[in-house]
DNA sequence: ATAATAATGAGATTCTTTTGCATATATTAA
DNA sequence: TTAATATATGCAAAAGAATCTCATTATTAT
């Protein structure tokens, strides 16, 4: 992630912005929510307010650098886009995330969108379960 | 539905939980947030108040009776269980929302849950797009 | 360096959902 | 059927999430 995806998106270079990316590519937590990147953030002495983080990312999201989820729970989740698309596994006990791709799924999304003559903008797949550690 | 499934649940019968599953039933609309039953019933001049809404949602949910789905927009929805799963498409520009069924998304998902030792507990798979009069 | 433009932080505000509590209603046992 | 008890209700207040306002500050193009 480069600063010239956000030129290219017509947004300016900015600290916040910089520190948010920096923070969302650092990878340690693939899926946060707003707050808890303003929390990171506060933590590392920078000096930021939640609606920068929510007016950054709902930019971002618009600029196609980051995915909101809406897992359940509240509060919705963002994530650095990586390339190519991909659907969670959510363990709703330890909040564990995990990514997969299933061509066979999407394949049959699109018959199914075609079937009722939807056109497609997006689509969720979240499965919630235990992961194995707690079952 | 009847009022032998609130028995069950444990829950007494009252009006307001009578009155809401009579309105979830009468199918004009599957998936209303808590706010539209609510506004429903008032129309209907029935004495009702929003929290109890909520409230009887979240226990008809805990019963089994109802789902509770996290659609994009804020609200949640809400949706009287009718025997078998599905999952939604749903457009983005009038709201509308058909049900579908897939066997194979569905196998898929249980092999996938399974290579990553997830036991599942529920899924949630929603496509967005536009309807045949919203293109 | 300067002017023009856009972004920021803080707090107020809106919107959705939940909670506390006094009152009312449904169930149970007599 | 009534009295006792256990639950549910409505309202208002509160909590939680996200957005908006606006004076100030930073960034960019000149």
């Amino acid at each position: 992630m480069e600063t010239a995806d956000l030129k290219k998106a017509g947004l300016k270079i900015t600290l916040p912005r910089m520190k948010i990316l920096e923070l969302m590519e650092s990878g340690d937590l693939r899926h946060q929510s707003a707050e808890d990147i303003y929390k990171a953030l506060l933590k590392q002495d920078e000096e930021i307010g939640l609606a920068t983080v929510y007016r950054v990312l709902t930019q971002f999201e618009g600029a196609g650098l980051v995915t909101r989820h809406h897992f359940e729970g509240g509060q919705a989740v963002f994530e650095l886009n990586h390339g190519e698309h991909h659907d969670h596994l959510v363990c709703i006990s330890c909040g564990k995330v995990v990514e997969f791709m299933d061509d066979v799924i999407e394949q049959h999304q699109n018959q199914i969108a075609q079937a009722n003559k939807f056109t497609i903008t997006e689509h969720s797949l979240i499965i919630y379960g235990r992961c194995e550690n707690c079952q």
